[in-house]
DNA sequence: CAGAGATACGTGTACACACACTTATATGGC
DNA sequence: GCCATATAAGTGTGTGTACACGTATCTCTG
């Protein structure tokens, strides 16, 4: 079988389990990592330009946002010019919740990185990028 | 961001999200479709197999199970030799459920591969197969 | 400025995913 | 044959994922 479907939710499935149980110290979740990162570099952002850069469904987001919002590592306040929006910011402690997790992170890329080799990763990454663009016009 | 975390899931859920909406009429989900057709290259197959050979937990293959076993494309019966397993198996329905959906399946395979190109769809399936043995020992 | 249409968002529902824990059955050493 | 151990599987809980639908707010046209 060569479904990219299939093939794609399989490695997803395993490398996020390594992912998390190597941040499994942190309290994180390779999801709430990245999704952490994406919200500290556009914050502070409505939900639904963060689930576009993300390429999530904006209700998963909503979703994905609450343990977050409860453990309080994000804040979500009513926009001021368009009261319909939400804007995401992370508060001080999920800066340092982040910071705490990222040495593990980067323990975990290291592993992938080294188990199939840098330069086999990079192409990886390339053609889930581009797969990425393909797949969503 | 260079994560693979990141980069595996998102593109997980692109492609994902386009068998499903390619996949609707036939009434069977991305994650269904290529579940039956495990099923059906193995049968009958016990749970904890079933898992090993699809890199799923097998918790989630029980619950995968359960909307194919109601719906009555799948049937469960438990082992002759070892009581302990239970054996899965295609219903005649699942073989019909499964034949139906096949066209549909092709067509968004075509789909991702005319976007992203033929060998690159190859180079990148390859990839994913070494990740998945590079991560998982 | 009123109302139509567009935009931003949440909730209900259902499936996908996995860890911790428990139960049932098989197996092997004594 | 009995019991310790290993193996097969399910359930409780919590997160991740998205579609259908409903609500609130904004914007733009007449």
């Amino acid at each position: 079988m060569t479904c990219p479907c299939f093939h794609l939710r399989r490695a997803a499935r395993v490398v996020t389990q390594l992912y998390d149980e190597i941040l499994r110290p942190s309290g994180l979740r390779g999801t709430q990592f990245t999704l952490l990162v994406g919200i500290r570099m556009l914050q502070p952002v409505p939900v639904h330009q963060l689930a576009e850069s993300t390429a999530t469904d904006r209700t998963t987001l909503t979703r994905n946002l609450k343990p977050l919002e409860r453990q309080g590592l994000v804040a979500i306040a009513p926009g001021a010019s368009d009261r319909r929006r939400r804007e995401v910011s992370l508060t001080a402690k999920g800066e340092d919740a982040l910071a705490a997790a990222y040495p593990l992170w980067q323990e975990a890329h290291e592993i992938v990185s080294e188990n199939l080799g840098g330069e086999r990763l990079e192409a990886l990454i390339s053609g889930l990028r581009e797969t990425v663009e393909a797949v969503r016009e």
